[in-house]
RNA sequence: GGGCGAUUAGCUCAGUUGGUAGAGCGCUUCAUUUACACUGAAGAUGUCGGGGGUUCGAGCCCUCCAUCGCCCACCA
């Protein structure tokens, strides 16, 4: 028996040992995997990590997501498929830059001082040392990807790759330049999708002023400046004596302004006065109605939340300090009707910085969605795309069914380049080209927008595989993709959308989906409550492989997990149990001879522990993993050590040699399955007890799964 | 306002197609150096949120209700 075995099981002696030695054997690549290994299956099994975002450490939610995808992996591996788990990293566009520039802040500096290329090189230099670091704590974990596979969303290739995309749809007509309303973040100064603004609900002051000879409502004082339209519903009979388009003088907050009636059903005739005032550079509802009857659309608040010339003796204002005043200003001239204090509605946010969103007409780049959206509805109603858990596919359905155009152009320097070439911009003669190279001729200027990162991590399942042309293009389309479930409306569908665009294939066919990772009373993690917990702290503690199984065990898809130490440090002493339940077996039948057939009753032991094989196996097929983990962790604990091993020993030290014999060979055959049963939760443990129990037979990361035929 | 989920032992949660409840931690008693004290043996604890229904049989299916949580939201 090994020395090693003399004192309890110790992690940090054996974790980086037994890391190098996988990533050394060449075997994360399934290239390189052994003939006879994959003679058992030879089909390519794919998963794409989700890039983690390269600006800053890994959180616990990275330690479940790469725990699972690991586990998956490696036991496709175990059963002979052409394993294959892609890594990379993610830019990521928006967040990266908000997190730069709260560092500038720091410093005293601001990016909007800076070259936008000395910025660019900056946060580069910065994301690349994050990159460095988030590889180191992946290994750590024990995650058996493929390096040599590995993508940055800023690889040259994969930026011509999404650039060619975007130059795609736009001569498919799925992109467009549209001016319209967007959610535009006044601090970082650039316009955000609808998932980057989180809606809270606020008490706001809801008053009613006097226009004309109506009662107008509104929470938002400081915008009516250019209100000269009142719209009503065209069935609300106590405003029919007014006819669409009728004109009338009225008294407002800068003097006599010329109002028009405009007749529209987006007004909800039981709310309010059922008569509102519009403001259509600044709010979605009245652009829309502005766009139905061709009215005029005036901006109101530049982009940094100012009051415009338009104001009058407002003018430079800021909108929060402004208000008051206005609301002051139409009182003196008796035009507050009410004021309703306890009002609460629906007010967007920045979700980086919580700053107030003020929606801005912009030209901007558009994805049409709704042809999009079919084509990942009608990959569903296929049956192309397997939700786990299940319900989570409502959630998918009903994005995709009100999905609305995406807006894909961003105000900063951190990202993909939109390769969109303008001319007379701004005129009426104005003229766009989508293509990577510049237009021939003279006066052209390249757009200087970026990509929306989802854009880019969109693409990356077919990026990433290289599909259609490169090398790895037989493992598109992959096979599960594991994510948290926020992600079921925001990068899911995405990478559905350009996967059957681009690939004309759902890019997986699973999708698990995980759910949080919170603090051990159930909260959210977060910096500013303090109750982050760190992986890395934790597999110092009690390794990594007691993390994992702590992450895993129970853990059921989509259903949040309470992250408690107690958890962790009871599969510290699981592995600990392993390392005794085998040096005792090493122990106990060293010289043994391995022919001697099996007595009856160790046949049937070596039966009931076939039939635990079968039933994890169906388990880990299905990614019942939380099942399968409790399982196995309770047939060795409790029914191998505490009851078979209790039993042996006198079988061990009797006269009957060939029941001795037997039990030997049993006890080394049902440790050696636990073990390979084991590997993809424990990967570390089983790896280093199996180095003893078969020397020179070779890593357990590439021996085959055990039978379910017994 | 819309949607989704949850409610099971003191705590955290499982319970795969319906067959009279399980795990871990905690608790009680015992064992005292055993392969392992990072241990073992024995044990206590639940009208499975509430009402109604389907069924020979319901924690699981249907329906209504209550409470909690999450997500979404262009009624100014």
């Amino acid at each position: 028996m090994d020395d090693k075995f003399l004192g309890p099981y110790e992690p940090a002696h054996t974790e980086s040992r037994i890391y190098e030695a996988w990533e050394k054997s060449g075997y994360f690549n399934p290239d390189n995997l052994p003939e006879e290994l994959l003679a058992h299956n030879g089909k390519p099994f794919t998963i794409v990590m989700p890039p983690p975002n390269a600006n800053g450490n890994l959180h616990a939610g990275h330690a479940l997501f790469i725990a699972l995808e690991d586990l998956f992996t490696r036991f496709r591996r175990m059963q002979g498929y052409r394993a294959l788990w892609i890594p990379g990293a993610d830019h990521a566009g928006f967040e990266t830059q908000v997190v730069y520039e709260k560092k500038l802040e720091k410093e005293g500096r601001s990016r909007f001082s800076m070259d936008p290329k000395d910025l660019y090189g900056e946060i580069l230099a910065f994301t690349l040392m994050n990159k460095k670091n988030m590889e180191g704590q992946v290994r750590a974990l024990g995650a058996s990807c493929d390096w040599s596979r590995e993508k940055f969303t800023l690889d040259p290739d994969v930026i011509e790759r999404v650039q060619q995309t975007f130059v795609k749809m736009h001569d498919d007509g799925l992109v467009y330049r549209g001016k319209r309303t967007v959610n535009w973040c006044p601090k970082h100064q650039t316009s955000l999708s609808d998932v980057e603004t989180e809606s809270v609900e606020e008490t706001t002051p809801f008053y009613t002023f006097k226009y004309g000879p109506f009662d107008i409502g509104t929470v938002r004082p400081e915008t009516k400046f250019g209100d000269k339209y009142v719209v009503m519903h065209p069935d609300d009979a106590r405003y029919a004596e007014y006819k669409h388009g009728d004109k009338l003088t009225v008294e407002w907050i800068n003097g006599p302004i010329e109002a028009t009636i405009i007749k529209d059903e987006a007004v909800e005739m039981d709310f309010g006065t059922g008569v509102m005032t519009i403001t259509p550079w600044h709010s979605q509802i009245d652009f829309e109605i502005a766009k139905r009857h061709g009215l005029d659309m005036e901006q109101i608040i530049d982009w940094r939340g100012k009051l415009l010339p338009i104001a009058g003796e407002f003018e430079g204002m800021k909108i929060t300090e402004a208000r008051a005043k206005i609301v002051e200003k139409l009182a003196s001239k008796g035009l507050v009707v009410s004021t309703d204090e306890k009002y609460t509605n629906v007010v967007k946010r920045c979700y980086k910085c919580a700053t107030m969103i003020e929606p801005q007409i912009k030209d901007q780049w558009f994805v049409t969605m709704a042809p999009l959206a079919k084509m990942a509805l009608d990959a569903a109603d296929r049956k192309e795309l397997t939700f786990i858990p299940e319900y989570q596919e409502k959630v998918f359905r009903y994005w995709m069914e009100n999905a609305l155009d995406w807006n894909i152009s961003r105000q900063i320097v951190w990202g993909i380049q939109i390769p969109a070439w303008f001319r007379n911009r701004n005129t009426d003669t104005e003229e766009i080209v989508a293509s990577l190279q510049k237009p021939s001729g003279d006066g052209w200027e390249k757009d200087t927008d970026t990509f929306d990162t989802w854009f880019s991590s969109g693409q990356w399942p077919l990026i990433t595989t290289g599909f259609p042309d490169g090398k790895d293009a037989t493992h598109y389309p992959t096979d599960v993709m594991e994510s948290g479930y926020d992600l079921v409306f925001k990068w899911i569908p995405r990478m559905i959308i350009f996967g059957l665009y681009l690939g004309k294939k759902t890019p997986f066919h699973t999708i698990y989906l995980h759910g949080l990772v919170n603090d051990a009373n159930g909260k959210k993690m977060s910096k500013s409550k303090g109750n982050v917990i760190n992986p890395l702290d934790l597999t110092d503690k009690f390794g990594t492989d007691a993390l994992r199984m702590g992450l895993i065990v129970g853990n059921t898809p989509g259903t949040d997990l309470a992250l408690r130490e107690d958890k962790i440090k009871g599969y510290k002493n699981f592995a600990n149990k392993l390392w005794n339940i085998s040096r005792f077996v090493l122990t106990e039948t060293e010289g043994a001879d391995l022919s001697v057939p099996l007595t009856s009753v160790d046949q049937e032991l070596r039966a009931e522990l076939d039939a635990l094989i079968a039933d994890v196996t169906k388990d880990l097929e299905e990614y019942r993993v939380y099942l399968a983990a409790e399982k196995i962790y309770h047939y060795a604990w409790h029914r191998l050590a505490d009851d078979i091993l209790e039993t042996s020993k006198p079988i061990l030290t009797g006269s009957d040699a060939a029941a001795r014999a037997s039990r030997q060979n049993l006890l080394r055959s049902l440790l050696a399955d636990v073990l390979k049963l084991l590997h993809p939760f424990m990967p570390f443990v089983t790896e280093e007890i199996w180095a003893s129990l078969m020397p020179n037979q070779g890593l357990l990361m590439v021996t085959k799964w055990p039978s379910t035929k017994a």
